[in-house]
DNA sequence: CTGTTAGCGCTTTCAT
DNA sequence: ATGAAAGCGCTAACAG
């Protein structure tokens, strides 16, 4: 606290900051050049000679120049944002999807607009809001969006890329996966182990409810109807699916295996078994979603349904690139799968 | 793929958008009013009547205008973004302040700006180009910016928070906790718990670096200056975890503790303990660092250092919406502390 | 290779 | 309560 550098006092009112930042004029007059050789300097120092190109340098590092993304953009209409849309961050699904995202985008130079719309909490003003800062492309997670929301994306022009989910009919780019089939994955998993009577512990989001659906579905054509299931609100965490599993029990359900959402619900169900005495596989099975990662530190290791959340960033990062540079992408749908990883022996 | 609606083919070249966009003046001309009664039907509603702003807010509606931020922050040089630079966002550390800065940020109005450095990866370059989207504050990770960065931040007149940890000499203001204090903490429980030979598990990252210097320095008074260590590469995870406490092993170290610079770490050590037949606390103490829902989520659940994650990012913002608005804030540097949390007795 | 002119879309300032 | 003029800082477009 002690030596912190004296701030000018700001003035009362939420006012504009007092020091008069440099400007490329300033820079100019000072390089003896006109600003828009400043601009050629900087952003094309290939159309200039390397006399002044080395002058306007040492004048913009002696002034501490930075330039005005906010006036070139708004000229050059290439703002060179890029937004993201997440529910969440904290839900480990989608960190290693934003690392991503974010490292390509930045390769590229771009920066990226984070949006957190929280599940559904009006997704549509957060949008509305990002649109106005004008980004050259746009990620979003999921296929659900208002008709208001549609159509504002197709209105703006620039590329879409929607993420994690499959629709025939997406705004404009996805990348993603079938959680329908991911779903009936799991159900045929554990058909095959011989399981007939399977609980759910489950979270609530939306993607979710997809996969519940194709798990459901496949074990009906199986012949099994009563699934019970123990619904949580997301994020799926450990501590939920320890509650979840209590749950099922408590009702009396039982079960020789248990599906889950996510991979943090499914190391909760298995901790909270392991707890009872049950044996994991032995006496119940679990399998979980998500991370192959994240479910081999388990201990037991769950099976999971694994998803490669990194190629999904990279992807749709690489998606929204391409069209800003005018290049056509060859698929507009990209179905990245998923793959069935079972536990080891353990 | 199929219903795909038809969007216009884009120019070859990476040039601006085709379709010009409906301006404030295309909304001012239909509604019958000047563009500057536009601009405060939007944003000072209370400066127009009831029947104008109905009229706007009409023809905004049914023309899709989506104002253009970048002009009007231009003007006013108020850019409603904030920036937030962290190290990375896989590392489950971080992931909680973002949220909360995030979520704290968004109920004021502001749109946030992620970088991500990968610790290190020129940090410098990052920040020049945020400044140049004129953010009206900015949050950092950690405390060690390079000079020029340092110089750059202050020229630019906006609040400036570091977090995660402590200074007495911050850029401008600061939340966060003492690392060397936290690694003291570490080493104090395991003296008190009877611990001489101890081994560390450690990621390479700045921070934990200073904690690894705060439990060295805590043993070294008590007459413990051998502490065998493991150095693994960020972001500290379960699997290297398990190859760290390989590693001590095969280096012969044989210690009766390990305390890891993070909670995956010290899972991935417990994991490895157990798999070679050691018991958790009899036969080896394991303690963590970061989050303690993180560690008690593993069997045995973990001692661990334990910080209120969210709260930093949320104080954090605050810090930040006070200063803007005008305020000064009491405290311009908060230490929001740690806590340690023994295991349950499982 | 460099400069001049104009204007991106908005909001500040000053009138009325 | 509304409007006219000006200009934020930059770069496109066109010279030369």
């Amino acid at each position: 606290m002690a030596r912190t550098p004296p701030r000018p006092p700001r003035d009362a009112a939420p006012a504009p900051r007092a020091g008069k930042a440099v400007t490329i004029r300033d820079v100019a007059k000072v390089a003896g050049v006109s600003p828009i050789t400043v601009s050629r300097a900087l952003n094309n120092p290939e159309l200039v000679t390397p006399d002044t190109l080395e002058r306007v340098r040492a004048v913009v590092a002696r002034t501490g120049y930075v330039p005005n993304f906010l006036a070139g953009s708004l000229r050059s209409r290439r703002s060179r944002v890029i937004a993201a849309v997440f529910p969440q961050i904290t839900n480990s699904m989608f960190a290693d999807a934003i690392q991503a995202f974010t490292d390509r985008l930045r390769a590229e130079g771009y920066e990226v607009l984070l949006g957190l719309s929280s599940y559904e909490q009006r997704e549509d003003e957060l949008i509305a809001g990002i649109l106005g800062r004008r980004p050259e492309g746009i990620y979003l997670t999921g296929i659900n969006h208002s008709p208001q929301t549609r159509r504002r994306l197709i209105a703006s022009h620039i590329p879409v890329v929607e993420a994690w989910d499959l629709t025939p009919t997406p705004i404009d780019m996805l990348v993603g996966f079938s959680h329908e089939k991911a779903g009936a994955a799991m159900a045929r998993h554990l058909l095959a182990k011989g399981h007939r009577r399977i609980g759910l512990v489950w979270g609530k989001d939306p993607r979710a409810g997809v996969r519940r659906r194709g798990i459901e579905e496949a074990l009906a054509e199986a012949g099994i109807d009563a699934v019970p299931a123990s619904l949580e609100p997301p994020p799926g965490k450990f501590q939920f699916g320890r509650e979840g599993f209590a749950d099922l029990l408590r009702r009396g359900e039982r079960v020789s295996a248990v599906a889950c959402s996510s991979d943090p619900l499914a190391q909760g169900v298995v901790a909270e078994a392991q707890q009872r005495g049950l044996r994991i596989p032995e006496d119940l099975a679990v399998i979980g979603f998500g991370d192959f990662d994240f479910a081999a530190h388990t201990s037991p290791s769950l099976t999971t349904i694994a998803i490669e959340k990194a190629r999904i960033g990279q992807l749709a990062a690489e998606a929204l690139i391409a069209r800003i540079e005018g290049r056509e992408v060859a698929e507009r749908v990209v179905d990245v799968g998923f793959r069935l990883v079972e536990r080891e022996s353990t």
